[in-house]
DNA sequence: TTATTACCCGCAAACGTTTGCGGTTACGAT
DNA sequence: ATCGTAACCGCAAACGTTTGCGGGTAATAA
């Protein structure tokens, strides 16, 4: 059986005194005397006392807390985003709730429920791959709780958002293989209802687009997955429809069509380069290590969390929503030069 | 400003009745009318009333919370792991606290007295790497909170312990390399003051004695990164002292050496078999492909949730504490074959 | 008519804190 | 002897819930 911790009444009974004066004497309050107070912190030492956060939350409306819905823990990008969360969220004091949704539309919703009803001061969320409907993010907002979104963001949703410039960095991915003399580009496309998706698949086009090369719809496959990619390239190579560059969405995606191009015989970078977006440590330990969109995933968590704790900070968080655009840098390797 | 959420209060107000009525209405209690229910959650609905979790921990002294220090969530296996946690915390109604220790001692202190003061009803822990005092330990069993250590354990503790056998793990790497005919093998072994730094050591050296090979005190080289490990190998080179098999203590490590001694012009498993330890999802992409050992970091997560809910469950909580011992599983891929 | 019963509902205390306000004591000053 | 004034401290309410108990009303039974 579980022995309930020591509370401020414990330390009351056996002094002989109020909760009240105990209270007070912990915040080292002017109205109690010296002795009190060293005998209060003493015994409070001795039975390690430690104040219910939760009694404090109710109390003062404030639970020092604040919520994060993320897809997926298993991403090295999700992951140090996540640290930079806990990293700023640590240093103003407060605790961080983190739910996944396993990039599922209903865990989502779950999740903000959960949240909401912890009393969190403020939310952190990159939605799911399945999500198309952001009422319960509206719900959010409706009850006043600020709102960031981060990496995955919502057009017109009313909340700050913090995104990478997916399009540019796609775009410069895809014109750094056009500069390499590159002509028929194939891109390995993500889920279309996702803004990064899409973003991608338009830097991609708009590249082509001003090298005045002509968008071919049948080299923009959809395929996000180590797995879709080899059956992607298998397709290709029985079509006899070779691309001389691969953009992918990400990495694996990218490190899964240059092994099959490589088992299949082919020179990576010379017969086909290879540019992935960054999801994980993969780039340096492929063969030739992997050129990639490097997305600063630790920067972009710790940016969002200070939003976040600006607007539960501020009491008039009556300023505009903003949308910050996160650089993000090509770094060139071995697989495309 | 941000407006407080709408409480029991709000409704029995706007119903003309009292909080208690309220409350029993949204419990199904026998005692109110159907007429009043339906009221009540005809204007809980359109509310969006959502019960304060925080009033109800206090009240019900059950917070329905679980703690878990981590490391570094930056870490494929620390990941999976709590997916793991996550997903069965979940199944039962518990809400995760993360808190990453980032192989600090002090902040892992920190994170206890965190959890603690959230009153979570039980704390998963994988101590720091720095991690040599348990007080802080102690201190969460004689506050009567269940808690389970994973994967990196504290011999003598009084507590859960869900381990994988690393000795074993690590006897059947090294042996598999011996099987395969080789005799000079070395050791990145990882810090000695955690225990799965000294079983995978031991669990090497087991299989050098039952093989009949003499261990040399030179060939175990403490080195449990990618940069270590290529300077290790840098300096086997300049000695020439170039062995036939490298058994690491994790999948960076090995992948370093891996690396070096390509580019070196070695090649992998001819001239020197690598066997990894797993910590990523890099075993399928280096070339050869990594041999690894699967440490399950999932099934850990759910299995360690299990035992501390259980713990928490359970009116008598006297039984005896378990130390459950996980199988690992060798994975014999290119880079050894 | 009166007593019984069933059916609804509210009061108040409690969970662990904080805090405004008021009260008691002792002491020096008038 | 009375007053003023510090210096300390306790009472009680409040945060949002739950729950034992008691109370009221109306219908039914005697």
């Amino acid at each position: 059986m579980k022995k309930s911790q020591v509370t401020i009444k414990d330390i009351a009974r056996q002094l002989g005194i109020s909760a009240s004066t105990v209270s007070r004497a912990l915040q080292n309050h002017p109205d109690i005397s010296q002795e009190t107070k060293q005998q209060v912190s003493e015994l409070a030492m001795r039975l390690r006392y430690q104040p219910n956060a939760l009694a404090l939350s109710l109390k003062h409306r404030r639970s020092k807390t604040i919520g994060l819905i993320i897809p997926e823990i298993v991403h090295y990008f999700f992951s140090s985003v996540i640290s930079g969360i806990e990293d700023v969220a640590y240093e103003a004091g407060f605790t961080v709730i983190i739910c996944q949704s396993n990039e599922k539309y209903d865990r989502e919703v779950a999740n903000v429920k959960t949240l909401m009803a912890q009393r969190v001061e403020g939310i952190l969320v990159s939605i799911s791959k399945e999500t198309n409907d952001y009422q319960h993010l509206h719900d959010i907002r409706s009850s006043d709780t600020p709102l960031v979104l981060f990496d995955r963001m919502v057009p017109g949703l009313l909340a700050d958002q913090v995104i990478i410039d997916d399009r540019e960095a796609a775009y410069r991915a895809t014109r750094h293989l056009i500069e390499g003399g590159r002509r028929k580009i194939v891109h390995f496309a993500g889920p279309q209802n996702l803004l990064i998706g899409q973003q991608r698949k338009e830097g991609y086009l708009q590249a082509l687009r001003e090298a005045g090369i002509a968008a071919n719809p049948e080299w923009i496959i959809e395929a996000d997955s180590f797995e879709k990619a080899r059956n992607a390239v298998f397709r290709l190579l029985e079509a006899g429809s070779l691309p001389d560059g691969i953009f992918a969405v990400n990495d694996l995606t990218a490190i899964g069509a240059m092994k099959t191009l490589q088992k299949k015989g082919l020179r990576i970078p010379t017969d086909v380069a290879v540019v992935g977006f960054s999801d994980g440590r993969f780039s340096g330990i492929t063969d030739p290590s992997l050129s990639s969109v490097d997305q600063h995933g630790y920067e972009m968590g710790t940016i969002a969390t200070e939003m976040l704790l600006k607007r539960i900070l501020s009491k008039e968080n009556e300023y505009p929503f903003e949308t910050k655009v996160l650089h993000a840098d090509l770094i060139v390797r071995g697989s495309s030069s």
